[in-house]
DNA sequence: GCCAACGTTGGC
DNA sequence: GCCAACGTTGGC
């Protein structure tokens, strides 16, 4: 079983989004190391800190679960979605998503600032500069780490 | 709103 | 295959 860290913007789609709707279709995702990392190594059961991006603050806003292994994006299909891909087939998807299902909302968010204050969490790939992936693999002992900071 | 960092595109 | 130009991300 491995941890992730998945980034949304609160103001698209936000935790208390995926608490009201229990299921959420990781869709429009086209950055090919994140596609990469939910095709060949994300797993059913999977945990994965929910992250704010572009928050006041952002931070880690609760978790999820993976609930469903990747399957081609069908917003890649759509004439009229804003993740249209015209160079993507049914035969030959280009794009993959999982599916992730709500698990915890954290009674405080944890600012990215508190993050970035804990030397144990240096390391971790959301306090690098100019890291802008948006699916991060996260180590068992900063998952752990996190857990503890959620009081 | 600014802008650094990064990824992608496309001409050559 | 290089790399300049461009678009996007996301903290501040």
């Amino acid at each position: 079983m491995q941890y992730w860290l998945m980034k949304s913007e609160p103001d698209v789609f936000s935790i208390d989004d995926l608490k009201k709707q229990r299921q959420t279709t990781w869709d429009g995702v086209r950055n090919y190391q994140a596609r990469n990392f939910m095709m060949n190594d994300m797993k059913v059961g999977d945990l994965v800190l929910f992250y704010h991006s572009n928050a006041k603050p952002p931070g880690i806003a609760g978790l999820a679960t993976v609930s469903k292994k990747a399957e081609p994006d069908p917003t890649q299909f759509d004439k009229k979605s804003e993740y249209f891909d015209p160079k993507a087939t049914k035969d030959k998807p280009r794009w993959f998503c999982v599916k992730v299902k709500f698990k915890d909302k954290f009674k405080e968010l944890i600012p990215l600032e508190e993050i970035k204050s804990e030397k144990a969490l240096k390391d971790m790939l959301v306090v690098q500069k100019g890291q802008r992936l948006s699916i991060q693999p996260v180590k068992e002992k900063d998952f752990n780490h996190i857990l503890k900071m959620n009081k």
